[in-house]
This record gives C-alpha cells, structure tokens and sequence, in this order.
DNA sequence: GCGATCACG
DNA sequence: ACGTACGTGATCGCT
C-alpha cells in the first residue's frame, strides 16, 4: 500500500481481552511481519523496549495515552512514532490531501471500547483501540496523501514532526518541571501576608482594597469588580474608559498606583497562590498537560495550570536541584526568519544573515531602535496599522517588497474565503458556512460593513496563519532533532526537556553537561533550517542561557 | 455561559 | 483613501 515508506511499522494497539496488542508490518507492503503478540501492563515496557533495540519501527498508536505514561516512566525511548489521531486532523485539513478524510475528535478518538457490547466500558482495562482498527486508519492516511512526491514528502515530514512532539510533550508531562515551591510560598506570605482559605481574600488584598475604598470614597469598594471600580474611579473624577491596567498606568496619582498594586497581587493570589501551587507542584515539580493539534497554527496549547503563560514574575521560583541546571534556547526572531524562507525575500534574508536581526533594521535606517523593529515586524505579520506600527510598517514594505506581497496575498486568500496552509502543508481551518453567508449577503450598508470587517478579520487570521504555523513547524523539528542527538549521545536519561513555549525549549541537565547540551541545540537548529527548507535554507540563530533559576534566563 | 481583564509567545 | 494588530488559557463578576 505505501508509497516513500521504508522500514517497520509497529502497531501498538488495545486489547479487548488485556492490555496491549502489538504487531510488527512491513512499511513498504503493509504486511505483517510478525503475527499480533499480546502485552500486559507488566510486560508492555520490555517488549516495546526489544523492539525498539531490534527494529527500529516507526510505532503506530492512535495517541499516546496511555502507553507514553509507562514507557517514560521505564525509561523506554521511541526513536520514531505516527500518531494516528494527530495525522488524522492534518490530513483532514490539508490542502495537500488527495482525499478529505474525516476530522477527529481528539479528546475522545473512536475507540472499540465506546462501540463494544455490554458491559465493555467497564471491563476494558485501558481506553484503546483495536489493532484493526489501527492499520484500517493507517491505511486509510496512506491513501489520503498526495501522489506528486514533493507534496508527500512535505505532509509526511509534517505527520512525523507533530508525532514526535507527541512524544515530547507525554515525556514533559512525565518529567515536569523543577519548582521551589518553599520558596513560592514564601513569596505569596511576603505578598499576601498569612495564608486563608480560599473564599478569603488574603490579608494583604483585603487591607488594599480597604484603603482603595476610603481613598475614592466608595466604603465596601470591592476591586475586583471592574463595573464597581470604574463606576469608583468616575466618582473619584478619575475620566477613564476602562479599568485596564494600560490605560491606568498613564495616570500618575497614589489613588491610581494603588489600584494598579491591587491589580497586581490580586492576580498573583488566583492564578499562581496556595490553591495554584496544591493543584499542580508535587514533589517539587510543576506537571503541566500539554494539548496538541487543536490550535488550528499548529502551536501547542496547555490545559491546566496555564502553563504557556507562565509569569515571568514567578519564573524566580524554577529552579533546579543541587547539581543540575537548565539550558534555556529560544529561537531568535523566529517569525521573521520564517517569512524571509517563505517568501525568499532577497532583502529580509539579507537582514537575517546576522544573529540579531533587528540590529540590521536599525543599522539599515529603518527603525530606531529594537522596540519599533519588533513592533514593525510583527505588525506586518499580524496585519497591523494602529498608530506608530503604520509608518515603520511603510518603511519595511518598502524594504521587504516580496515578504509583504506573501503576506498580502494570505490575506486577501483569507478574506476571499479560501484556505492558506503553512509550508509542510497544514491547513487552516475553513472559513464557516455563516462567515460565507455573510459575505454572499449584500441586504444593506451595515451587513455589507459587517461583512467587511468579518472579511479582514479573516484576512488578518490568515496572514498570521502562514507565518506562526510555519514557525510552529520549525520548532518541531528542532525540538525533534534535539531530542535525536541527546538520544545518539547517550545522554537521554540525564538530559530532558522539562519546558516548551512556542519558540523556547528548556532543557534539564547535570552541570557539568551544560555546555555540550548548548551546542547540541545549537546545531539542532541549524539542522531544522534545512530539514524543512534545504541546504539552502536561511540561519536560525538561538540563544541560550545556561542557569538555575528560570527567572535568569534571558 | 459570556465579557472583561491580563498572563504568555 | 481607508482600516484592524495574531494566537492561546485562567479567573472573576455578572446575568
């Protein structure tokens, strides 16, 4: 059945009667190789662990719980893997597919213990699949990618990327991250003041916003409503539009700045307090649950603790074991780099052949400083043109006539309703039938407005689209390279990723491996930049910090 | 359930 | 000529 397939496939099933099912197929013919064996939760570690020493498979599973949880926690590495769930939402939107498979569900995939008889939903010892079920869907991906071998190539590396973040992401969960949290509740003491329940508000915020009542003369002032606090502040003869801190901060009054330090610590008290810290941090570790494939971008989400929005404000409280140290990288200017490989924008990639590719903006006489080149750039990016972003972003299209014509042309896609897609191939999500209704329908001069702006709000989305989901793409693979050099190094248990935020990883290591985990990042983006977009692709310069304490981290 | 607000990239 | 910054998650008050 494959095309461009090479080597094992293992599939890595439920079994009805047990608890794993494993069958090994050949990835050229879709035969099998071996006949189905089965595994028990006891066995399941040492058999996939043969395996994988003597064949090297790609594994097929339909996610990765809850098989991810054990291997991990045994120390069993999967060098490869296909994530049946995840394929299934790509192929389903990409423009590249040659058929349009279903979409997915992918908090509940379709499994055999929804569908079997009696009594099923409580014998079943693990959620799972059967393994027909598995190559059924695996044969049914096969047929959906696209003949023309450039285009399978592109899907194909994609499906492989976001399988392997699959693994990285169930490998973080496992492995969390470092967290004092001694130090974080003497924090939220020193802040807060003694810890109360819950429904309490801290003595610290309760003393506030006492005092706030008295200063704007509204007794019983409770803050944290922002219809009581604006209605307060007017009172008070403060003119303000909202309550929002941005708005506050440009007024200089002690009333004012009290308002913005309530707004502070009562943030501080509910999303990263006591409750927070119980909820998540065990045994010195923060265990995050990373969610992918539902950002359309192809970006990873977190449910639970918010961990992709961590404050830099508590970052002071990651910090490492005795020994041990964290390697943080980001990539540099991430987005701009990626539209320079896209558009092939002579100009932009010029500027990017130095590591800071704002400098070469302000060098050039562009921008004046770091601030407006990034604020141009992502104003270009995002489809701005409020205020000051306008005219630095007149100077860029200026510069960079062939990165804002591919921008442009996303844009007018999206507000076309057509779809746009990243460049391995993921597809953003369709414009819906109302969206198209609404643009079709011309009744009168406000639903044509409407419809406008619903059409540029699409045009905007789609810009973006090109460019993050492409990014997306590039940490993936960077990530993935990452973890295959660790991997050939021999440094697997002692190295692990612990942190992921878009275009930032951060690395757990013993001290003294520091500088060599560096350079393996190091080159590991160099290797994504030519993964995805060849020899001849533009640098993707990273920097990296080697510390104990998050906060110190760039 | 939804809007406002604010945290992150 | 005109005009709108992109994507998320969590919490809280309000209806």
């Amino acid at each position: 059945m494959p095309r461009g397939q090479s080597g094992v496939l293992a599939f890595l099933a439920a079994d009805p009667e047990g608890f794993a099912l494993l069958q090994l197929r050949d990835a050229a013919s879709g035969e099998p190789l071996t006949p189905a064996r089965t595994a028990s939760r006891e066995e399941l570690c040492q058999v996939v662990g043969e395996i994988e020493q003597s064949r090297s498979p790609r594994w097929v599973m339909l996610r990765t719980s809850p098989w991810l949880e054990l291997l991990t926690s045994a120390d069993v590495h999967l060098a490869k893997a296909h994530v049946l769930s995840l394929a299934q939402r790509l192929l389903h939107r990409s423009p590249l597919a040659a058929v349009r498979l279903p979409d997915i569900d992918l908090e509940n995939p379709p499994s055999s213990r929804d569908t079997g008889g009696q009594g099923a939903l409580f014998s079943a010892p693990v959620s799972g699949e059967s393994l027909q079920e598995l190559v059924n869907m695996f044969a049914a991906q096969l047929q959906a990618m696209p003949s023309d071998p450039a285009a399978f190539k592109r899907l194909q590396l994609l499906i492989h990327a976001e399988s392997v973040g699959a693994l990285i992401a169930a490998e973080m969960e496992s492995a969390g991250l470092s967290w004092d949290e001694h130090g974080h509740r003497q924090l939220l003491r020193r802040m807060l003041g003694e810890r109360v329940p819950d429904s309490v508000r801290p003595p610290k915020l309760a003393a506030l916003a006492q005092q706030l009542g008295q200063n704007l003369q509204s007794p019983g002032l409770n803050p944290d409503s922002p219809q009581e606090l604006l209605r307060a502040l007017h009172r008070a003869g403060f003119a303000v539009q909202s309550v929002r801190a941005w708005e506050l901060e440009q007024i200089a009054h002690p009333a004012i700045t009290q308002v913005l330090e309530y707004k502070k610590l009562s943030r501080l008290a509910s999303t990263h307090g006591d409750a927070w810290l119980d909820a998540w941090v065990a045994h010195g570790r923060f265990h995050p649950h990373y969610v992918l494939g539902t950002v359309a971008s192809g970006r990873w989400a977190a449910s639970g603790g918010g961990a992709l929005q961590l404050p830099h404000s508590i970052r002071q409280v990651v910090r490492t074991p005795e020994g041990r140290t964290f390697v943080v990288a980001d990539g540099r200017q991430l987005e701009p780099r990626i539209l320079a490989a896209m558009s092939r924008d002579r100009n932009l990639q010029q500027a990017g052949l130095q590591d800071d590719l704002y400098q070469w903006l302000i060098d050039a006489g562009l921008v004046k400083d770091r601030n407006e080149a990034k604020l141009g750039m992502l104003s270009v990016i995002y489809g701005g043109t409020s205020g000051g972003a306008q005219a630095v972003g007149a100077a860029l299209k200026k510069n960079f006539p062939a990165a804002m014509d591919f921008v442009d042309s996303a844009a007018r896609a999206g507000e076309r309703g057509d779809g746009v897609s990243s460049y391995l191939g993921r597809g953003c999500p369709p414009a819906d039938e109302r969206w198209m209704q609404a643009q079709r329908g011309t009744r009168d001069e406000a639903s044509q407005r409407a419809a406008d702006l619903a059409a540029r709000s699409r045009g905007r989305f789609t810009r973006n689209f090109v460019v993050q989901s492409t990014a997306a793409e590039w940490a993936l693979i960077w990530m993935g390279h990452a973890r295959h050099l660790i991997h050939q190094a021999g440094w697997s248990q002692e190295c692990r990723q612990v942190f992921f935020v878009h275009d930032e990883i951060v690395f757990e290591c013993p001290t003294g491996l520091a500088p060599q985990l560096a350079e393996i990042i190091r080159h590991a983006a160099a290797l994504a930049g030519r993964t995805l977009f060849g020899e001849q692709s533009v640098s993707f310069p990273v920097s990296v910090a080697i510390t104990q304490n998050y906060a110190e981290a760039k």
